[in-house]
DNA sequence: TTTATTTACGCAAACGATTCCGTATTTGCA
DNA sequence: TGCAAATACGGAATCGTTTGCGTAAATAAA
C-alpha cells in the first residue's frame, strides 16, 4: 500500500554507475568528475530522488528529531511552548515528536522510554506533577541522551534548564496587591513536589514578610493536579471562603487554577475584586475580556520553548561532551487589569 | 556523544549464537527450541536490549509515526485536536510529529515534503488558509500516502475526512439570534477559499432566508488570515460599525475572530449585546467568565482528532487499497451565554 | 538398516545510504 | 620513454534487523 521511493540504486542503474559513485556525486565529492556529477544530479532531479532519512539515521545514528514530553498539549502555556520549540526545530531541520504525560508519573516513564527507543536525538521535558522519583530521566541522561528541562525542573538532574523567575513573578504580584490595600492575601498553588510551586510560594512568602504582613498557613492551599480536576479547585476555594478571617485577595499559580477559581467565584455569585481580589498565572491572551479584566502573570512561553530548543540542539550537535550547564531564567510579566484593584 | 545501544549482535556474541537465531528467538519463532529461546530472552533482559526502531523501519518500510500539519499549535481548537490525535496514537504505539503551516501555503508544502521524506506512515492535514492549489497533497496521495483531512477539507482529494456540521452550527446560531429579536445580523468569516467558511456562511444565509430576513452582502466581511492578524479584524469591524444600517448582531466563524471582535468592541467602549450581540466559534472553556458570558459554537475538537487518527490508522494498516472513503460529520454545540440575548 | 522427515540452527541477502579500500586509466615530470 | 602521482570510479563492508534458503543432526517411518 506504500509507494516505491526512488533510491540511489535506481539512479546508478539508469546511468550505468555504481551506487558509491552516485552517492559521492550527490554529496559533491572531489573524487567525482564534473560531468558525472552533472549527469547524476540531472538524473536525480528527473527521477525525483529523495534521500531516505531512515537509512541515513541508521548509518549516522541520529534521527534529526527531538521528543517533547509535557503534561498537557491543550493548555495555552504548553501549546505556546510547543510553538516555540517547533519554530526553532523547523529552522534547523528537526522534527518535533510530542507526547503528553497527563500529569501521570507512569505515563511519563512510558513516554520517555518510547521516545528514547525511537531514537530521538534529544528530549525537552517538563516534569509531571506526580514525578518525585527521577531515576528514569537520570538513566537516560547518564547514557548520554541530551536533555533540557523546561518550566518544571529538578535540581537532581544536571543539564540545561529553562524557567521563568517564578519567585519574582509572585513577589511582584503579591506586592502589587499589598500596595493596593489588600492585607489578607491567600494563595492557591499546585503540587508541593513541583519546583515551580515552591519558587512561587517563596515569592509570596517573602513579599508578605518584606511588607510586615504575617504568613498564615491556612491561607495557602494546594491542588495536587494543579486545576486539571475542577473539584480540587472548588474544595480549595471552599476552605478559603469559610475561614473566620476570609482572605481579601488571592494568588493562583497556574492557568487552570486561575480560571478554576474565577469560575468558582462566579458560580457562587461572588464578585472580583469586591469579595476577593485575584491575580493569577495565565498565558491566555483574552484576559482583558474577563469580567473584570484580570490582572495576571504571563510567562514568555514561546521564548522558553525557543530557548530550550536552542540549548538542546547545542547539546545534540556538540562534538565534545558538555559538562557545564546553563539555567536560563526568563522574566514573567505582570499585566494589570482590574481584578487586583480595590473597588 | 551518543550512548551505544545493545544490539542483537551483542546477544548473539554473548551466547555464541547467530543473529538470525537470536532474532527468531526474540520473535518467538517455531524454529527455535524452547531452551534457546529462554536463554536469549534472559540475555536480552540482562543486557537491557531494545530493538532499534530505525533498523526496523528500514526493513519494514514503515516508521510507526504519523505527521500532523495544522496552521497553528497555540490555538485552542487545534491543540485540542492534537490532544485527541495523541491519545489514540499513544494507544496504538504511534508517534505524533507536528508541524505548523502558520497559514502559509509555501510552508505547508515544505512541511508536507519534509514529513513525507521522513517517511511518516500517514498524514492528518488541515489546510492552510492560503492553499488553493492542492497538487502537493494530491501527489502524495497518488503515490499511496494515507491521508486524512480534518476541519479544513477539500473535495478534490478523495480520502477520509473529519469535519463538524458547520452549516448546522451557524444555521442554529443565526436562528437563535433571530428568535431573540435580532434582525440585522452580520457575519465576520475567514478566507473564502476555506471549505469551512463557505459551509458556515451557507448556514447563515439559509437561516436568514428561512426566516424571511434579507441577505445583505455588506453584512458579510472576510478576514483572509482568520484573525491571526488583529488589524484585519479591526478593519472588518470598522466596516460593519460604519454602515448606515449598523448590524445589531454578529456571528464570527473562528476562535481568533471571536476574541478579536470582542476586543475591538471593548476597546471602543461598545457594549455586547446592547450595541451588538455576538455569537462566535470558540473552543475555549472560559467563555462563561467573559463580560458578558459569551454564546458560542463549540466544536468537538478532541473527538475530531481521535476520529481522524482512527481513520488514518485504518488506512495505514489496511492490507488492501481502500477506495471507499468516509466523511465523518460531528455535531457542534451551541452554548448559550448572554451575549446573544437582548438586554 | 535405509530412507524420509522433522528439528534447530547458520549463512547471506536485503532495506538505502555512506565510506574505506583498491585499482585502472590518465596525466605530469624527469 | 619510464615511473610516480593524480584522477575517477567500483567493490564491499557497515548500520541493526528480518527472512529465505540450505543443512547437519536427530527422529520417525519403511
Amino acid at each position: 500500500m506504500k509507494f516505491e521511493a526512488v533510491t540511489i540504486k535506481d539512479i546508478a542503474k539508469a546511468l550505468g554507475l555504481s551506487t558509491s559513485t552516485v552517492s559521492r556525486a550527490l554529496r559533491d565529492s572531489y573524487e567525482i568528475s564534473a560531468e558525472t556529477k552533472q549527469l547524476v544530479l540531472e538524473c536525480a532531479e528527473k527521477l525525483n530522488y529523495k534521500p531516505n532519512p531512515i537509512a541515513l539515521s541508521l548509518k549516522e545514528k541520529r534521527s534529526r528529531s527531538i521528543g517533547v514530553v509535557i503534561c498537557e498539549i491543550a493548555n495555552n502555556f504548553f501549546s505556546q511552548i510547543i510553538n516555540g520549540i517547533e519554530s526553532i526545530a523547523y529552522d534547523k531541520g528537526y522534527n518535533v515528536i510530542v507526547a503528553q504525560s497527563r500529569e501521570s508519573y507512569e505515563r511519563e516513564v512510558i513516554d520517555l522510554q518510547f521516545l528514547a527507543s525511537r531514537s530521538v536525538d534529544g528530549l525537552i521535558i517538563s516534569l509531571s506533577t506526580e514525578t518525585t522519583d527521577l531515576t528514569h530521566i537520570k538513566a537516560l541522561h547518564d547514557r548520554g541522551m541530551p536533555i533540557v528541562l523546561i518550566d518544571r525542573i529538578n535540581d537532581e538532574i544536571d543539564t540545561h534548564k529553562v524557567i521563568v523567575d517564578n519567585y519574582k513573578g509572585v513577589y511582584d504580584a503579591t506586592e502589587h496587591l499589598i500596595k493596593n490595600g489588600f492585607k489578607r492575601i491567600a494563595a492557591i498553588a499546585g503540587s508541593e513536589f513541583l519546583s515551580i510551586t515552591n519558587e512561587r510560594l517563596a515569592g509570596y512568602h517573602d513579599a508578605l514578610k518584606a511588607n510586615n504582613l504575617s504568613f498564615s498557613k491556612e491561607y495557602v492551599q494546594h491542588c495536587f493536579y494543579g486545576g486539571m480536576i475542577f473539584s480540587e479547585v472548588e474544595e480549595a476555594m471552599n476552605k478559603l471562603l469559610t475561614l473566620k478571617q476570609r482572605p481579601d485577595a488571592l494568588i493562583t499559580t497556574s492557568d487552570k487554577l486561575t480560571t478554576g477559581c474565577l469560575k468558582t467565584m462566579k458560580r457562587r455569585g461572588l464578585h472580583v475584586p469586591k469579595d476577593m481580589a485575584i491575580i493569577g498565572f495565565s498565558n491566555s491572551d483574552i484576559m482583558e475580556l474577563f469580567d473584570p479584566p484580570l490582572t495576571y502573570i504571563r510567562q514568555p512561553a514561546e521564548e522558553m520553548g525557543r530557548d530550550a530548543t536552542e540549548l538542546l540542539l547545542q547539546l545534540i550537535e556538540s562534538k565534545r561532551p558538555i559538562t557545564e550547564f546553563e539555567k536560563r531564567v526568563l522574566s514573567p510579566q505582570l499585566i494589570i487589569g482590574s481584578s487586583s484593584i480595590k473597588h
